[in-house]
DNA sequence: TCAAGATAGTTGGAAACTGAGACGATTTGT
DNA sequence: ACAAATCGTCTCAGTTTCCAACTATCTTGA
C-alpha cells in the first residue's frame, strides 16, 4: 500500500496587491475626511511629517515623504498660499528653505487625524484585539529595516 | 502625595500610509522581476484575475481588478498583442468579448509568479511564523467584508 | 412587436501626475 | 580661489485618469 502525501498549495494571493488594494479603499475613505477639514492629501501627508517636530528643508521634506521634489514645490506653495506651512530661509544655508506649519495648519492637521484615527479604529474593530495588536506590530517592523533592504537591493 | 496618571498616547502612525509605503516599495521591488518574465504590471494583474479560473468578459474584467474600462482596452490591446490573452466574443452577448488567457500567457504568469512569491517570501522571512501567518491572515480578513463597507459607507 | 432605454467595447480629449533636464544662487572640498 | 556638488525653481515631454460621446447590441414595457 502506497501512501500519497498530498501537499496542498498555500493558495496565498500577492502580497503586494493585497496591500495595494487595502490602501487604496482606505485612501479612497479618508480623502472626503480630509477634504471636510480643509486638506488634501499631499498638505495632510506633509502635516504629519512637519507634526514629528523637526523643521526640515523641503529636500528633506520631498524625502521624507517619498515625493520628487519639484512635485514638493507645487504642494508648498499650494499649501503656503492656504496660509497652512510657511517658509523660512534656513540661516545655516541660505539655498534651503525650512518648512514650518503654521497655527492653523496645526489645528487643520489635529482636526482630521482625529477622523482618520476614528475611520481607522471602526475599520480595525472587526479584528480580536491581540490579532489587531499582532497586525500592527507587523506592519510596523516590515516597514523598517525589511523595507528599507527591499528597496537597495533589486 | 499625589499619583499622576500619565496616559500615554499610542502615537500609531496612519495605518493607510503605512499600507501605502509598504505597497508601493513592494512593488517598486517587484517590477523588473516581472520585466525579466516579459510582463509589465497590469498583464501580471490581469494574468493573475485570469487565473481564477472564469473566463470573464472584459468589464467584468475591468470591475474585478478596479481599474476603468476605458483603460482596459488599452491594457488588453498589449496582451493581445504580445499573444498573452485572446479576445473571444461573448456567445450569449455578441457586444462582449470574453478574455482567455494563451499558452504562453499562462507559462509567463507562473513564472512571474513564483519569483514574486520568492521575493516576497524573503521578505516576510524578518517575522516570526507564528507572527507572519497571524498578520497575513488578517489582512485577508480586512480585504474581504470590511473594505466593501468602507467603499459603500463613506 | 417594437420603440425606448440600458449596456459592452471603443475612441478621443481634458486635466492631473511623474520624471528628467537645466539653471541661478549658494555651499563645500581641495 | 576655483571646481564640483547641492537646493529650490522652472519647463517640458510622457503617462495616467477621468469624462463624454459613439456604435452595436441587449432588455424592457406598452
Amino acid at each position: 500500500m502506497t501512501t500519497i502525501t498530498c501537499m496542498v498549495e498555500e493558495e496565498r494571493q500577492d502580497l503586494a496587491a493585497l496591500l495595494h488594494r487595502l490602501a487604496k479603499a482606505l485612501v479612497a475613505a479618508e480623502l472626503p475626511l480630509l477634504e471636510r477639514h480643509g486638506l488634501g492629501m499631499w498638505a495632510y501627508v506633509v502635516l504629519t511629517e512637519l507634526s514629528r517636530g523637526a523643521a526640515p528643508t523641503q529636500l528633506a521634506l520631498a524625502k521624507a515623504v517619498d515625493v520628487d521634489k519639484t512635485k514638493m514645490v507645487a504642494i508648498i506653495d499650494g499649501m503656503e498660499a492656504e496660509g497652512l506651512v510657511s517658509r523660512r530661509p534656513d540661516p545655516d544655508d541660505r539655498r534651503a528653505r525650512i518648512i514650518e506649519p503654521t497655527a492653523e495648519g496645526r489645528k487643520r492637521w489635529r482636526g482630521a487625524r482625529a477622523a482618520i484615527r476614528r475611520l481607522e479604529d471602526d475599520f480595525l474593530a472587526e479584528l480580536p484585539p491581540t490579532r489587531r495588536a499582532t497586525m500592527l506590530a507587523a506592519l510596523r517592523d516590515l516597514s523598517g529595516e525589511p523595507l528599507a533592504r527591499l528597496t537597495v537591493t533589486p
